[in-house]
Formats: structure tokens, C-alpha cells, sequence
DNA sequence: CTGAAAGCGCTAACAC
DNA sequence: GTGTTAGCGCTTTCAG
């Protein structure tokens, strides 16, 4: 599999190539940009050497000479609580564009903090440390310093997330939250439900925000009733009560959760009260997540594709490496609803 | 917060510094490293300087000089199902691995892979590039080609898991696994219980045999009865009927559960039994995992301590940085007991 | 199309 | 204690 010759052949510099190949190190090196204005004939004959040797390019040197770091900083959000942490999608993510990345000889570095600006500190250091070119933040919120630094370093990201600030020039890649809004009412709707009730466990997410007008819109033009969100937020007591009660007082058939994890709760709250789903009530959640696999009945959830919101955000962010753009961009991936055991015809 | 002074100083080197300070490069050098070869004065000096032009040393070219990369390689097991990656241990273990690299200036280079190979051949491009100093390797396999390329190629690391193979002096970082299956033992005797079951869903797992281990010696002490394990692996339906045999043929009143996850999956399936936890069935399990917490009854659970994990493995391996060893070492790490809603006296 | 040569920013002997 | 001086391995003008 590996190469490695004849043991311990360390350190195989490009002048060991060089001197192997019977040319100068700069053709080496050209070589391996695999420059245009360096014939096959002599490619081929470098590429033989590098391999009998089992030439590897020493990355600190090409840093350091080139200035351009091979490597991409990707910032995760504060880490307030385990239950953020454990949030499978950052791990699905970091496995993402570890491979994306690995396919365009680059290399992931994490930034993790307790804070926003430990963050900022983190990447701060990432950059004046060069040990990154650019930047991928999996999160997006509204006052952001590391957003802020970044910008104002002229340090070239892209967020994944939300799209917060249109004016400032910033590529978002995010997941259609709105479409699968819309598309969570029309299958429910086209199951038969009328009654349908969007729940979150937090109004203030953009997340929430944009898949509830998704709903709305789609509610509306089916001309079915569009509620208000209703919250369900295990940390308050009251949210809990008052959600059976608009549970009953609406007569819903059917939820719209925010995501598998509050479905998983709230399918365990409604079995205190002898309600069953899908029997009782159907439910269509968004994430398709573990969660959405633990618990029976296993959630109807919406898959959001998250190899490919690693791939994208990779792309997006290697193409403003090689030439800046001044412009806003937002990019949304597809998603597609993976239908299981919560939602039944009524 | 951070040092920016005038407008973009950006890449102030170590000559600048020297520079300013009026003192050799290589003097600034040395306070970089603390020499102890350097006068109080002259540090403080040049500190100023740095702090003043806002310095970040270069890593790139630390690493070209001194051919040390400051950063280690964490290794994460091939990532198999979406299950497996979906375990909040790999990301509490990465966040706290780098919380504790970044106090000693270290940076942390995962890789991940589909198979063995795969990982084999990041680890050997990491070490090629220059892109980490040591691994962290974070499962336990016998037959491992990235412990034997690492051994081979005289690279330090160390195991966080299962020691597998002590005669290659190799350092295992593992949780008291024998431990916690004592503790989990003794701990439902002592709450009133005789016939206790220890439930996986695989024979092979060395965790489990260990755990296994420590729960058929306390029981033995305590002169209880010591059952062979019972499988419960949802993606073998036999097993799931003959567990549920088991359980009524010896009237078990509490289980030793593998972990949260199979634990929380057991509730499910008794459920349907209309058998409850903890009413008519104890349950403890092993990790204290967000699913530990995800659905009623919360579960009691061994707290492994992760953070803990993280911080000794990277203390070990710049151990071995410092100074290779010859010897195998194995370091326990403490757990605790989270007691919750899962177990009651009987 | 290829070679020569000057660094990239820092470290580490070796002097003094 | 501190300065001098070679590089570390690679990139990148500039010649030719």
C-alpha cells in the first residue's frame, strides 16, 4: 500500500529527487504543482524518482517558502452545554470535510472555545500562526466577533449557517429551512392533516425562524389554519403545560418538530398522558439525526445532508482562497425527507 | 483583547522584534523559549517589544527549524455506521483534547477514515508532512496497521481504550472499566437486588468483557448469582426474544446495561412488554451520555470522565515526546457513579 | 522548457 | 549572557 522501499529512507527531500531524476530541485518542484511549463517527458521522470524514494513534501517548508498554508480553520460554535456537544452533527460534519478536504490536499484544524471570544482568540492564533488560510465557521449568530475579526482581517470564510448579514459580503451555505418548512405542512397535509402545529423549543434560532415561514407559506396557500409556534423547552415547567393545552384546544393531528431530539422529548411527554404516536398524533421532524432512530416510532425526519454541506462549504471556501470575492453569496443544499414510522394517514 | 495596535503591523518576525528591542534575533529567539540562558532583563525587554508590534511567532518556519510540528494527531476509529460517529464521546473527547493541547500550545490534527487503511495511510501523510509530532490514537484494536506502522516508524503514541497488547510497550490510556463493573454490582446489591443480569449487544467488545469481568467478581464476593451476559442487539431479532426469556427465567430485577444507548433502546423494547424502569426492572448503564438523559426515567450511569481522558492522553504523549519509553504503561482513569432515576431499592 | 540563486522566519550550534 | 552564522526544505523570480 504505502511506499517505502528499503527502510528507513526518512526524509526524502526534493534535492534527493532532484539529484535522482538528473534534474534541478526548482524542476522538482514545479513538478509537483504540476506546472505547465514543464515537459512530460521530464514530469514522468520526476514523478518516478519521487515515488522510487517515496517522496513526501514537507509541508512546513512549502508554508513557509509559499506563505499559503494548505489547511482550513473550521470554527465550532461555543460550547455552552453536553447536550450541544453531543449534537451529532458536528462530528458528522468534521468527518465531512475531513474527507472533502483530504481529496484537495488540505488539512482541518479545529477551533473550539467556551465563548465567542475565546474563539476569536483561537483564530487569531490560527491565523498569526499560519496555520490556516481560511476559515469555516459552523455557526451563525448576529454579533459575532470571530465574524467580525475576520472580516476585518480581510481573512477569507464562509459560514455555515443562516444567513444573517447580506451586507456583508459573506458566502453562506445553508440547508433550504424554508423549503422543508413548506414541504413538512404539504406532506402532512397531503396525509390527511389539517390541524397541524409547529413546535420549537426556542423562537429566537433563525433556524426556527425560516423553517416556520416555510410552514406558514405552505399552510396558508393549502388554506389549513397557520398557528403560532407553540414551545415546548423542557428547562420551563410552563411551556410544558401550555403545550398540551394548545394540543388539545387546536385538536391537532399533527406536528411539526424543530428537530429529532425535542420529538424524541416530546414523544416521552405524550406518553404521560396516553397519547401515542403516530396513532394519536403524527409527527415529522427535521434532521434525521441518530435521535431520529433511537425511539419507536422511529421519526419521519428530514435528512439535511450534511456530507454535502461539508463538501460545499469547502469548495466555497477554497474558490475565495484563489480569488477573493467582494460579493454576498448563499448557497443552499438540498435536503430530502426520509419518511419512517411517526406520521400516518388520518 | 487582542493586540493590534496600529492598523495591519501584519508579519512582524523576530527581527523586527530584535530590532526594537536592540538585541539579536537569536535572543529573541531564546525568550521565546524561556531560556533560562537569558537575562530577566533582556526578556522583559524584548517582551515588551513583542507585545508592542503585536509578534506571533511563525509556526511554519518553527517547524522547518526545529522540526517539530507542536501539534499532535488524534486518530479516530474508522467511521462505520453513522452510529458510531453519532457517539458523543469522539466529540466531548475532541473538544477536550483540544482545550488541553491549547494550554500547552499544541494544535490537534484529526484523522479520519473508513477503514483501517484509510487511517493508516492519513496517519503515515501526517507524519510525512510534518503535520504531527505524535498520535492519539482513540480505540483499541489487536490487529491494528496504524499501532503497527506507528511502532514500526519508532513514532510516539498513545492508546486511549483497551490495553490490547502489552509486550509492545505501548501506553493505554482506559477507563476502570473491572471497576465500574464492580461499583454497578455492588451498587444494586446493595440497593436490595439478587438477581442481576448483565445485557450487551456484543461478546466481543473488549470494554464489555472488562466490564463484565468486574461485574462477575462482585457478585461472586457478594454471593450472588453470576449469569452469563445476555445479548440484546436490536439488529438480531433472536436476541431480543431470548433477552426478553432471560429475564422471566430468572427473574431479574435489575440489569448491568453496556451502555446508555442499548440501555435506552432496552426501555424502549420492555416497554412494549409493559414492563417499566424503574418499577419493575433497575437499570444501570455505562457512560452518562446525552442519552443518559434523553428519555424518563433519566439513567443512572458511570460517568467516564472524558475530559479526564483527554487531558492525561495528551500529557502522556508529550511525556513521550520528551522522553521515549521503552516500557508499557497503563493509566486508569477515575469514573463516578451518576445516580438517577433508573434504579430504585427493592 | 529548465537551471541558478535568493530568500521565507526561525533555530541551534558555535563563538566571544 | 548574547551575538554570529548556517541552514531547515521549498518556492519563485530571473536568466538563458
Amino acid at each position: 500500500m504505502i511506499e517505502d522501499m528499503k527502510g528507513e529512507a526518512d526524509m526524502v527531500t526534493i534535492k534527493d529527487v532532484a539529484l535522482r531524476a538528473g534534474v534541478n530541485p526548482s524542476t522538482v518542484s514545479r513538478t509537483l504543482k504540476d506546472s505547465s511549463s514543464i515537459s512530460q517527458t521530464t514530469k514522468d521522470k520526476v514523478r518516478k524518482a519521487m515515488k522510487e524514494l517515496g517522496y513526501v513534501p514537507n509541508v512546513a517548508a512549502q508554508m513557509l517558502a509559499s506563505g499559503l498554508t494548505q489547511s482550513v480553520g473550521l470554527v465550532l460554535p461555543p460550547l455552552t452545554s453536553q447536550e450541544r456537544l453531543s449534537q451529532p452533527f458536528f462530528m458528522e460534519f468534521i468527518t465531512a470535510i475531513n474527507a472533502a478536504a483530504s481529496k484537495k490536499s488540505q488539512t482541518v484544524s479545529i477551533a473550539t472555545g467556551e465563548s465567542l471570544e475565546d474563539l476569536q482568540h483561537q483564530v487569531h492564533l490560527m491565523h498569526r500562526q499560519k496555520r490556516a488560510d481560511g476559515f469555516i465557521i459552523l455557526y451563525s449568530e448576529k454579533e459575532d466577533p470571530v465574524k467580525d475579526y475576520l472580516l476585518e482581517h480581510h481573512l477569507p470564510f464562509v459560514v455555515v449557517g443562516v444567513a444573517q448579514d447580506t451586507s456583508g459580503a459573506i458566502t453562506y451555505i445553508d440547508n433550504d429551512n424554508r423549503g422543508m418548512g413548506r414541504q413538512a405542512a404539504e406532506f402532512l397535509a397531503e396525509k390527511g392533516h389539517q390541524n397541524i402545529l409547529f413546535v420549537t423549543d426556542d423562537l429566537e434560532g433563525q433556524v426556527y425562524s425560516e423553517r416556520y415561514e416555510g410552514y406558514s407559506e405552505a399552510m396558508a396557500e393549502l388554506n389549513l389554519p397557520v398557528y403560532p409556534s407553540v414551545v415546548f423547552d423542557r428547562h420551563r415547567a410552563e411551556t410544558l403545560q401550555d403545550f398540551m393545552d394548545r394540543l388539545t384546544e387546536k385538536q391537532a393531528t399533527a406536528l411539526v418538530v424543530i428537530d429529532d431530539l425535542s420529538a424524541v422529548r416530546i414523544i416521552q411527554w405524550l406518553s404521560f398522558y396516553q397519547l401515542r404516536v403516530p396513532d394519536d398524533l403524527s409527527i415529522i421532524s427535521f434532521n434525521n439525526s441518530i435521535y431520529a432512530k433511537i425511539i419507536h416510532p422511529y421519526l419521519s425526519s428530514f435528512d439535511i445532508n450534511i456530507a454535502e454541506l461539508g463538501r460545499k462549504s469547502l469548495e466555497e471556501l477554497l474558490g475565495l482562497l484563489e480569488k477573493p470575492s467582494k460579493e454576498s453569496k448563499k448557497i443552499l443544499v438540498p435536503f430530502h425527507l426520509k419518511d419512517r414510522e411517526s406520521v400516518i394517514r388520518r
